[in-house]
DNA sequence: TATTGTTATACTCTATAACTATA
DNA sequence: TATAGTTATAGAGTATAACAATA
């Protein structure tokens, strides 16, 4: 470890130690950062796979419900949509029960996308925790799911798409 | 904890887990904006605190030494040096020295806002980490040490300054 | 009237390139 | 010529408000 701290958490004498907070912002955006450059190989941006996940969990889901879960305004989802249909991996499809509705689907090329990130996934977590052991990992990944849980997060939702603050 | 994971990091058969390196950013982002939201109060911005920081860190530095720092252009910190100087919390001084220079320095309004990020801090902490107690927060604490160390990230910088990607 | 999606518009963030003053 | 800072400009992201189609 690089800071001198105490061994149990005990900040030394003198030493102001890097807040916990400070840290997971810090190291999560640059998690984030390092994402972004390896879908932005296959094309697309974070934001889009979000959006793709949930498409494809929910094929057919129209635009309004998107913009609920995401915590965004409508005429966000249009733009995200924009994006996602102009690079052809999603379609619209009004909806025939009621054509105020966009049902929204995966293309076979946005399917193609989302099935190229599981095997994408494994070498950006292992990069991320490259200096922790099987073991480390395991506590790690407690500890946040706790945090994650704690504050509410969804579990396929980043808090990247709301609007930072004001 | 509320995701069905086996209790030691083994992925419970048929359960994709969440990764850590999307639970860090997901985290990150979250505490990153109450972040934003407790400092909003006292009228500054995330970037307004990390640029005071080194500031007062090192009085009288220059915007390109800055911009070195944060990893941005030099035109980016005319614009982050101009919004704290419209707030009148720093002060640029051409240097006598080298005219060319601008030597930036906290006023004592920026002083008083930095000194009232001690008092802020805590809170926020305590917030963030709210369900862990003191072991787990100082386990967390070290694997993050762990991670930013690993992945050089400064001590006082954020890589929130840095373009996402492109 | 109420709801879904869209457009028009504006504001913020950030980069690139051209420019000024100084060395 | 080279360097510190600035200005001009452009593009992305995101919100609000007005609008059209449908219910």
């Amino acid at each position: 470890m690089s800071t001198p701290a105490g061994p149990a958490g005990e900040p030394a004498p003198g030493s102001r130690p890097r807040g916990i907070a400070f840290l997971l912002s810090q190291v999560g955006a640059h998690a984030a950062q390092r994402f972004a450059e390896r879908v932005g190989e296959l094309g697309v941006s974070p934001s889009d796979v979000g959006l793709l996940r949930l498409i494809s969990a929910e094929p057919g889901r129209s635009q309004r419900s998107l913009a609920e879960d995401l915590g965004v305004v409508p005429s966000r989802v249009v733009a995200l949509v924009d994006a996602l249909e102009r690079k052809g991996l999603v379609e619209r499809r009004r909806s025939p029960r009621d054509r105020r509705n966009q049902e929204l689907h995966l293309t076979a090329e946005g399917a193609r996308v989302m099935a190229a990130m599981p095997s994408l996934a494994p070498a950006h977590e292992d990069e991320i925790c490259a200096p922790l052991d099987r073991e480390q990992r395991a506590l790690l990944a407690s500890l946040l799911e706790a945090l994650a849980a704690h504050h509410a997060l969804a579990p396929g939702v980043h808090p990247g798409y709301r609007r930072p603050s004001s």
